[in-house]
DNA sequence: AAGTCATATAAGATATGTCCTATATTGGAT
DNA sequence: ATCCAATATAGGACATATCTTATATGACTT
């Protein structure tokens, strides 16, 4: 339902097609901790018109091809409100990484530590990024609220990224302390 | 795929039955960080079986049901072996929480307010169930390794619950420190 | 003897997400 | 003229995960 309810979001700053809502706002902001591609926000969007939470209507253009504007509808920002003060379990962080580590005993040291370093620059290229992402400038009372909570989640980005590389370079310092039992199964 | 190759890991430690493997070392282990339902690891057990990455044989016993006792294969080694030291991309984390929070402009302060303290002790929670999880006694070499491994897990989700914790007691600060514009939408 | 709990397994239905491919228009570059 | 990139939308196929219900045995309790 979070796609649902993002996408209802980002149509409470203007209304907009599917493509914009996607290149211009989605990919910058809800895609770091809610991904999902063009099919699923097109999908999105038609099931959301259906139920009645949005309405679209297409639009031509001289400039582009005619596309489909979507707005929000009154019962749309009702149930986005409503979902918006849910409370809600906390949800699950799966990482197959995570599983490939508590296994990491069938590999060799130098396997773990190759996949740790390797796991280590990729974070390092994530902290990068998130540090250096630019934030908008505000026009509005509305947009420096939303800019608030948008730096709130952009925090987040850059904590998360600082402890995995400060939990990784822990654990490559464990591992090359150990004895190489070699690779028992390899 | 990740079920898939948990599972064979587990495999590794003793031929168990689907229930042995879910209650005494699946829902302790990986489903902290790869969760999985009852009927999904039986259904992966028998696609495992199918590609003969384990063998099951049912067992008789006098004093419980008869079980389905399953082993891992050499195929079924090899292709856990291949797996865990293949580099993977970063796993994406999926956050409805940070989909909440990106939007939440669109609450009151107050409900902010609340949202984020429900949040800080749900993870304070957590991380007080894993600052005390009880770490078995190594009984063989083999088994010491496994801890250090398992170790290095339970390192990552203490060290993810106190960033929480200080990521939402700083999200907490700075609302507190925000004028209240009501709920413009509610 | 009936009921409940722990052990043990299976499958349907549904929801969600990913991958891939297809289609069409417009502007700008060569 | 032709090609390419950006704009714009749609759907099939598949993979994965979740929810719910069903079934069965043996041990223990009342």
């Amino acid at each position: 339902m979070s796609l649902h309810f993002a996408i209802l979001g980002l149509l409470t700053f203007e209304p907009m097609s599917g493509y914009t809502l996607k290149t211009r706002y989605f990919d910058r902001s809800v895609a770091h901790f809610w991904p999902a591609d063009q099919s699923q926000i097109y999908r999105t969007l038609q099931s959301l018109e259906r139920s009645g939470e949005v309405e679209g209507h297409i639009v031509a253009s001289d400039t582009r091809p005619k596309s489909r504007l979507y707005a929000i509808t009154e019962a749309g920002r009702t149930a986005l409100v409503a979902w918006l003060a849910q409370d809600r379990p906390v949800a699950v962080q799966r990482d197959d990484f995570l599983v490939q580590l508590y296994f990491a005993r069938l590999l060799s040291r130098d396997q773990v530590l190759a996949m740790l370093q390797a796991r280590l620059d990729q974070h390092v290229r994530q902290r990068d990024y998130f540090d250096t992402l630019e934030i908008p400038e505000a026009t509005s009372d509305e947009m420096r609220r939303q800019i608030v909570f948008g730096g709130l989640t952009l925090d987040f980005a850059r904590r998360r990224e600082r402890m995995m590389i400060a939990w990784i370079e822990a654990c490559i310092a464990e591992i090359s302390g150990l004895p190489d039992a070699g690779s028992p199964f390899a």
